[in-house]
Order: C-alpha cells, then sequence, then structure tokens
RNA sequence: GGGCCCAUGGCGCAGUUGGGAGCGCGUCUCAAUGGCAUUGAGAAGGUCGAGAGUUCGAGCCUCUCUGGGUCCA
C-alpha cells in the first residue's frame, strides 16, 4: 500500500502463503511442469488447476483433499494470449506464478472465504476497507440460483464492509473448465488502490464499478458443484470442491505498495542486470521501460520453460520459447544491446528462483546455453535475411520503385525470419517504405491457412469417455478396485485372469468372433503400456476354445488398460476366464534396449559434459533411439569411446537394482529427474553399478537383471534430431548379433572377390582405386587424342558455303561429351563458320551444332539442331551458338546430317 | 498439424526459357625471400542431400523421402 509499504518480499509471500495453508492442514503440492503431461489439448500449463483436472473429473485420487500449491503458468499461445500486451504495461507477463489452495471434497464456502479473508487481512493487513468481494448471480439467464450462501459468508467475516459486496453475472462470476464439465459459481476479491489511482467509476445501475482504474483483482475462489451435461443441462457433483486461484506478481505488487509488477523485488533483480549490461542511467531506465519490462518478462518465461525442458526450436513448445527469446533480442537491440547477453539476465533468474524451483537451479548451465545458442542463431537468421533485403533494396533502386511489396516483406519474414520493423528500419535509410496493407493482407492469408492444420493432439473425446464410461461401471460393480486395472508388466510375463470388458469399432460389446478386431480389457495384465519412450507389449490372450493376438496395448484412460489385437480362434466372451502371455524374446529385447538406454545417457555425460540432458528416447524391440542436448555433432572417436564403455559395463556384469521411493528421496539421493516427471508420492528408480552407481534414474520402464544380459552394444548412427539436439540410435542383444554376423559376412565376401585377405582388403582397395583412377584418366585422354586426331581428317570436308566455313560430318566418339571438344577445336582453327557434328554412342544419335557468334544473324544453332533432331526421332535445342539433341533412331543419323547441310546451305546463300 | 525457403568441392556461395559443373577462401606442390608476412605459377578435391519420374538429355522441371531454416496454429 502506497501509505504502508511492506518490507515483504516476493519469495516470503509465495512462503507464507503455502504455510498459512499447510497450518490448515493443507498438502503442499509443488508445481507441475509447464508443459502438461497427460494433457495434449493444452500447449503449456495455464492454470493451478490443471494438473488436478483429473481429479475434479474423478478419474484420478490423490493421497489429500486439501492442497496448496505455487503454480507455473505460461499464457502466451491460444486462447489465452497475452504476449502483445507484454512490456506495454505494469501487469501482463508471459510467466507468471499463481498461488492456489484446493479442496477436493473437503470444506467448501465458508471455509475457503474465511481462510482467504483470514490471509489477507490479518496476516498481510490489507485494509478491511479497501476489499471488495463479488459473488454470482445469473444475470444472463436466471437458471442458476443466485448465491446467496457465499454473500451470507462474506457478511459475517469481521469487518467486512456489506456495501462492499456485488452480485456479477456468468461473465466474470461462473467458472467452468470447458462446455461440459465440472463448473460452478465463483467469488472474487478485489482490492482498491486508493484516490491516486483514480476516481471512482459507478456502473448504470449505481454500483461501483470493479473494472475502472481503481481497482486490481486480486483472488478468485471457485465452488465447483455443478457438472455440466448439456447446454442448459446442470447435476449436482457427488461431491463439492474449491479452486483458488491468485497470481503472485500482483499481491506482491500490492503489499510492497508499488502497484507495478516489474517494481516488486520478483523482477527488480533482473531489472538492475538490464541496466548494467546496458550501462544506463537511472533516468534512462525510465525512459526504455519497455524493453526493459519485455526482456526481463520474456528472459524469466524462457528461463522457466527451459528448465522444464523446453528447448529453443520450430515447434509447439520448443517455437514459443524461441519466439520470446527472439522477440526480447529484438528489444534489446532498442537498448544497445546486440550480442548475445541474455544469459547474465538469466543467471539472474536462477540466482532469484532457483531455491524454490529447482528445477531452474539443476540446469543452470543448460539454461545459460541455451540463451546463448538461441541469440547466435537468430542474429545469423538476421545476417542472411538482411542480406536478401540488401538484394530486393538494389533492385528496388535499378527500377525507381519507392515501397516494397507487402507479400515480399511477409515473405522475407515468413521464410527467412525477417521481423518487419527491421525491414521497415533498412528500407528507410533509403528513403523506402513497406507497403503495409499488402503484409497485413498476406500475414492474414498465411494465418488462415495454418490454422487449417489440425492442431496438435486433438483427442478423441468419444473414445475418452468410452473407456471412462466403463471403468467407472467396472468399479462401481465390483469387478475393478478403484485403482483400475491391476497393472504389473514388472514381475512376470503371463496372467491368470478374466475378461471384465470387451470392445469391437469403438462400442463395448458382450462377445466377439474369429476374424475379429477387438479391444481386450482384463482384470490384471502384465503388458507393459508404452511409456518413457519403451514401446507397448504384444502377445496372445488365451482361453477355452478361443485365442486373441494382441498387436498393441494403450492406456486410454486412468486405470484402465487396453489390448488391442485380432480373435485368431474362437469366440470371447465378457467374464471368461484368460490367460495371458506377453511375448517373450521381444520384450527381452525391449528390456535390453532400455537399460542399454541408461548405461548409454550416463556415457553420454561422462564423455561429452553434465549439459547431456535426455530430450527424447524410444526404446523398440530392435533399436533404440536416444535425444539429447548437446550444441555440435559427436566425434567419431567419442562415439567410439562412449560405446566402448557402455560395453565395459555391460561385461563387468552390474546389477540392475529396482527400488521404490518417494520422490524427495529419491532427488536427494541424486536420481536423475527427467523433465516433466510428474510429482507423485512414490517413484520408481532404477540404479545401476551398486555403491558407486554410475546411473540412477527415476523409470517406469522394464529392465534386464543384469547388464550382461544386454549382449553387445552397437551405435549405428549419430544424427542431429533438432537445433542443439544430437540424436544416436543403437543397437543390442539379438540386434547387435545379426549386425555383426552380416557385417563379418560382407566383409569377408569383399575380401574374397578381392583375393586377399580382410586384414589387407583395405590396402587392397586402396590400391585398386589408385589405378582405377590412372587407368581412367589415361583411356580418357586417349579417347580425346584419338576423337581430335579424327578431326583433323574430318576438317578435310570443312566446304566453304557463301564464303563462310561450313563443316558437316560424323564422327566417331566414345561419348557424346567429347563432342563440344571438337567444336571447340573447330571454332579456334577457323575463327567463323558453322559446324554440326553427328555421333552414335549406345546406339543413340547425338548431335551438335555450333555457329560462331559473328554468323548468328544468319543462322542459329538452336533452329538448325531443332529441325534435325526430328529425323532422329527425338528432340534438342540450345542456345544460337551452341545447340545439342539427342535421337531414339541411329539409321537416320545421315539423313539428319544431309539435311542440315541443306539447311544450313539454304540460309547462308539464300 | 499447416505454409514458405534451402541442400552444389573442407568453408562461404554462383549457376535465368533443361544442353560441356564454376567462383572466393582454404588445402597441397613448385618458384621468388636468410626466415616470416606476401607474391607468382600449377595441382588435388564434387555420385550437384537420397530415391523415383518427365526428357534425346536433369544441378535446373515433377513427386516422395531425409536433413536444415523460418513463420503460423
Amino acid at each position: 500500500m502506497t501509505d504502508n509499504p511492506s518490507n515483504i518480499t516476493g519469495a516470503e509471500v509465495r512462503k507464507q502463503f503455502i504455510e498459512f495453508f499447510e497450518e490448515h492442514a493443507h498438502t503442499f503440492v509443488p508445481s507441475s511442469s509447464l508443459v502438461p503431461k497427460d494433457d495434449p489439448t493444452l500447449l503449456f500449463t495455464n492454470s493451478g488447476m490443471v494438473q488436478f483436472k483429473n481429479v475434479f473429473l474423478g478419474t484420478e485420487t490423490r493421497a489429500y483433499t486439501r492442497a496448496a500449491n505455487s503454480q507455473k503458468c505460461m499464457r502466451v499461445a491460444g486462447k489465452h494470449n497475452d504476449l502483445d500486451d507484454v512490456g506495454r504495461d505494469d501487469t501482463h507477463h508471459t510467466f507468471f506464478e499463481m498461488l492456489g489452495n484446493w479442496s477436493f471434497g473437503d470444506y467448501y464456502k465458508e471455509h475457503a472465504i474465511r481462510m482467504a479473508w483470514q490471509l489477507l487481512t490479518e496476516q498481510w493487513g490489507l485494509p478491511k476497507d479497501r476489499l471488495y468481494a463479488t459473488v454470482f448471480k445469473d444475470e444472463e439467464k436466471g437458471q442458476l440460483p443466485q448465491d446467496d450462501e457465499a454473500a451470507a459468508i462474506w457478511f459475517e467475516q469481521p469487518g467486512f464492509h456489506k456495501d462492499q459486496l456485488l452480485y456479477l453475472g456468468r461473465k466474470d462470476n461462473f467458472w467452468e473448465m470447458a462446455d461440459r464439465g465440472p463448473c460452478g459459481p465463483c467469488s472474487e476479491i478485489h482490492f482498491d488502490l486508493g484516490p491516486d489511482f483514480g476516481e471512482l467509476t459507478y456502473l448504470d445501475d449505481g454500483r461501483v464499478d470493479l473494472d475502472g482504474p481503481r481497482f486490481v483483482e486480486l483472488w478468485n475462489l471457485v465452488f465447483m458443484q455443478y457438472n455440466r451435461t448439456g447446454e442448459n443441462d446442470f447435476e449436482p457433483l457427488p461431491a463439492t470442491h474449491v479452486d483458488t486461484g491468485m497470481g503472485l506478481e500482483r499481491i506482491v505488487s500490492v503489499l510492497q505498495g508499488v502497484y507495478s509488477n516489474y517494481r516488486t523485488d520478483l523482477f527488480t533483480p533482473m531489472m538492475d542486470k538490464i541496466q548494467e549490461l546496458a550501462g544506463h542511467t537511472d533516468a534512462q531506465r525510465e525512459e526504455n521501460l519497455t524493453p526493459y519490462r519485455v526482456i526481463a518478462d520474456h528472459v524469466r518465461g524462457a528461463a522457466f520453460l527451459i528448465g522444464d525442458g523446453v528447448i529453443p526450436g520450430a515447434t509447439g513448445q520448443s517455437y514459443v520459447c524461441r519466439m520470446i527469446i527472439r522477440r526480447a533480442s529484438r528489444f534489446a537491440a532498442k537498448i544497445g544491446l546486440d550480442k548475445p547477453f541474455m544469459a547474465e539476465v538469466a543467471a539472474v533468474t536462477v540466482a532469484e528462483y532457483g531455491d524454490h524451483y529447482t528445477q531452474l537451479a539443476n540446469n543452470r548451465a543448460l539454461i545459460l546455453k541455451a540463451f546463448t545458442a538461441e541469440e547466435e542463431r537468430f542474429l545469423k537468421t538476421l545476417d542472411s535475411a538482411t542480406a536478401q533485403l540488401d538484394g530486393i533494396i538494389k533492385g528496388m533502386q535499378a527500377k525507381g520503385e519507392t515501397e516494397l511489396n507487402g507479400a515480399v516483406a511477409f515473405d522475407l519474414y515468413s521464410t527467412y525470419g525477417l521481423p518487419v520493423e527491421i525491414t521497415r528500419d533498412m528500407l528507410e535509410e533509403h528513403s523506402l517504405t513497406v507497403d503495409e496493407e499488402g503484409f497485413h493482407n498476406a500475414n492474414e492469408a498465411h494465418a488462415l491457412a495454418s490454422g487449417k492444420g489440425k492442431a496438435l493432439g486433438v483427442i478423441d473425446t468419444d473414445r475418452q469417455s468410452t473407456f471412462n464410461n466403463l471403468l467407472n461401471a467396472l468399479t462401481a460393480a465390483g469387478t475393478l478396485s478403484t485403482d483400475g486395472v491391476a497393472y504389473d508388466p514388472y514381475e512376470g510375463l503371463d496372467i491368470e485372469t478374466s475378461i471384465v470388458g470387451l470392445l469391437k469399432d469403438g462400442t463395448v460389446v458382450d462377445n466377439v468372433a474369429t476374424g475379429n478386431t477387438v479391444e481386450v480389457v482384463l482384470a490384471a495384465t502384465p503388458f507393459y503400456v508404452a511409456s518413457g519412450g519403451q514401446m507397448s507389449d504384444v502377445g496372445t490372450i488365451r482361453g477355452d476354445g478361443w485365442e486373441i493376438r494382441v498387436d498393441d496395448t494403450q492406456k486410454p484412460v486412468n486405470g484402465l488398460v487396453v489390448h488391442i489385437g485380432e480373435v485368431v480362434a474362437g469366440s470371447p466372451t465378457t467374464g471368461a476366464s484368460a490367460e495371458a502371455y506377453v511375448a517373450v524374446e521381444r520384450r527381452w529385447d525391449l528390456m535390453r534396449n532400455h537399460t542399454a538406454t541408461h548405461l548409454l545417457h550416463a556415457e553420454l555425460q561422462s564423455v561429452l559434459g553434465d549439459h547431456v540432458r535426455q530430450a527424447g528416447s524410444l526404446v523398440a524391440p530392435d533399436r533404440l533411439r536416444f535425444d539429447f542436448t548437446h550444441n555440435s555433432s559427436v566425434t567419431a572417436a567419442e562415439l567410439q569411446d562412449i560405446a566402448e564403455r557402455v560395453n565395459a559395463n555391460i561385461l563387468k556384469n552390474y546389477p540392475v537394482d529396482i527400488a521404490h521411493k518417494t520422490q524427495d528421496e529419491a532427488i536427494a539421493d541424486g536420481a536423475t529427474a527427467l523433465f516433466g516427471e510428474k510429482y507423485g508420492d512414490i517413484v520408481r528408480t532404477v540404479k545401476i553399478g551398486g555403491e558407486n552407481a554410475f546411473s540412477y534414474e527415476l523409470c517406469g520402464g522394464t529392465h534386464v537383471p543384469d547388464t550382461a544380459d544386454i549382449g553387445a552394444f552397437i551405435i549405428t548412427s549419430e544424427s542431429s534430431a533438432a537445433a542443439g539436439i544430437r540424436r544416436v540410435e543403437a543397437i543390442t542383444g539379438r540386434s547387435a548379433q545379426a549386425h555383426i554376423q552380416t557385417q563379418l559376412g560382407i566383409l569377408s565376401g569383399a575380401a574374397s572377390s578381392l583375393n586377399t585377405s580382410t586384414d589387407q582388403l583395405q590396402s587392397k582397395i586402396d590400391d585398386l582405386l589408385a589405378e582405377r583412377d590412372a587407368l581412367k584418366k589415361a583411356v580418357a585422354e586417349a579417347e580425346k587424342a584419338n576423337a581430335m586426331g579424327q578431326l583433323d581428317s574430318i576438317f578435310t570436308q570443312t566446304e566453304k558455303i557463301g564464303g563462310v566455313s561450313v563443316l558437316v560430318a560424323r564422327v566417331d566418339v566414345p561419348d557424346a561429351g567429347v563432342l563440344p571438344d571438337l567444336t571447340d577445336k573447330f571454332r579456334q582453327t577457323e575463327g567463323s563458320g558453322v559446324i554440326v557434328l553427328g555421333t552414335v554412342v549406345k546406339d543413340r544419335p547425338n548431335l551438335i551444332a555450333v555457329v560462331t557468334k559473328d554468323l548468328i544473324g544468319k543462322v542459329k544453332a538452336g533452329d538448325v539442331i531443332k529441325t534435325i533432331a526430328k529425323t532422329v526421332g527425338g528432340g534438342g535445342g540450345g542456345k544460337p551458338t551452341m545447340a545439342r539433341a539427342g535421337g531414339k533412331d541411329a539409321s537416320k543419323l545421315d539423313e539428319a546430317l544431309a539435311q542440315a547441310k541443306e539447311m544450313i546451305s539454304g540460309l547462308l546463300v539464300g
């Protein structure tokens, strides 16, 4: 508050919020990743409830009913896109933190409002006369009851001003996750900043206008009580929930009395660093607030993204990361920062936030490196794009144009990455302008064309609700426990169980017949469901008189495992007992490759450095693929080193230790938590190397018991997967053995073909190559000499037609490529003239016609060749001075040559 | 997911209606100098990203794929 600024820091506000709710029996739940793990409909986590979505939907349960957290959020794409506003005001951000408390069927409105009031007024001392509350009234439809319950609770709060409560409609005070699903009324808390920010404004009906300049919305308390099943159908939920959200930046700005998020200590350390790098005075900093705010916001956001494994790139989340770094770079240029510098600002972010958000501290080196790499890449892009524009400007000046075509300007942007601001600036230096309207139109057309592409990962909601219903029915009937299907791919590869669900063509059925493609749900399964890069198991499900071949295993919804395949015998029915068998050999191949992936990961880090982080992984039966962050290609020597070390660890036959522990324990132990790991209570850890383990990862995949089970490990390729990310592919076990056998076979085959031993194969090949080169050269020279020799005799056939030297002749050459050598010789000797040569190579006629420059007014080589080419059944063409043709009918060559002579005579004499 | 652009000697690039693969830098050899910077002469080095198609003929046109760049969802 301006009149009573507090010394509380942003970090303390976050901490006090969490502690306040912990004191009220809430469990602190760490922020989930900015990349939603199981939600393909969202590009980024954009609110606190994302990680609890399935809890509200009832498909996931947690060990607690009260939770509090501070969630990393990003609003930079899709419906919530604040990007263009960032930097222009004091409140918009790409990245922000959302404080929230949650009740899952536990407390409801009364407790939620009381705690909120208590925290704001008692703990943080906000003046009660400046706090306003809103509650729901269905102004739009009058269909849902107005929330008098919440209003009554507000009136009970000590010191609450009754005239500072307002009823608002669906737009402001009704919250929905989507068109259907959990929803309910909400209650917002607004703060009056005071007269310094303007006069109070009023709505038509006399109520205070909370959208006026004096107010900020602090906190939204959502009371979930309905399940919306149709346009106008609201059913009560079996249990009611609370979901609240308060932006950290905003509450801190109010508590610190600065009223600009960028003047809170959440931003000032970065702003100070920028000032230092720019060498600005305080006055200069104030004059350039926009670039400062953009840089501080974007660097903070990108640092958090990279910390969550989002490396700048060209698609999806990676593109957003790149985009904000490049936007920051453009604004940086305005204050003279035109070389890579953001790593230094990012280092401040890591220092300020790394304590609470450990993935920043853990990935510090990677974050700093990624910034510098992206800035350098951008500068390189600008270099080549401005070179492109330079050429365009020269062309415009030559033609005397003054306005650049808008489509061209847009093409520079969309194809070469040159922002239109830069295009404008460069043109201005030459007193030229951009056709803004054309640019705008091209931009719209491009956005329209792009929008037609189906957006990333649209989920099949029908299929999902089918399985949700099936799961609910099975758990309600007690056929399955509340945990769903008993899923254990770790203990054995076969199991006796029963069919609890059958689907054909996406619908639940009671029985299926031979030849049907089906989806089978078993009460228990040893089949592994694709996860962590490891592919799903295949196998067989058998029962009395029937058998199903399983080609894929999926988990369409949490708690349900579906085996997809074909009935190869009999007619299985729901309820039948069944034996499920995972394809054993294939599973062992998978396990070898998965354990080998861990060994590879460890050695990549040892050999290349600690900056190596997993960026993707595929564990297939026949190969493994591992993507990781690394800025240059891996040299052959490094690859060999890595492969040797992996193989050494295989031979040492280390046991692969699997353990279950809490996530905190595992991290404290030094386990590598991969990006996007979901915070659960218990995690599975895989440790290799015993006491002094060299590999220790959180992993849900299946592994061989001992490293020697892997057999051999061979790296088959190294390539680029994306900018800054390398990809290594490798094989193990059976594939490796087959590979070795094949390669050895090729080697000995090659050696025996050359009549030598494999030891001496290389030197033999070198000798042969040298010999071959020498022969090739000698033959080519001899052939050319021969052809030239022919020419001397053919030259005698040169005639004078109309005073011009004309030679039309048939020659014998080994290669049509020699023809130009011959005509060159003619040109040299005669100086002026016309020559047409024909030859037959490989049963095909070839023709060349050459006319010296001084004669092209009379005879054009192209015209001659086009005419006579038809005679040999082909086509041809070229320039007036030189033209060539080929044909199909060699027997007509002499006829064509005669025709040429006649034509030339006609042209020269006539 | 969609649009556009690029891929030619170690590196940077040119190659225009389809008609003998080039330039600059670098590398190597020889010469000038006591040595270096440098200068001159000469040489090596390319399945024109991969595959298919059209054509008498493809670096160039068409399609597919791979890799890279870039913008948008």
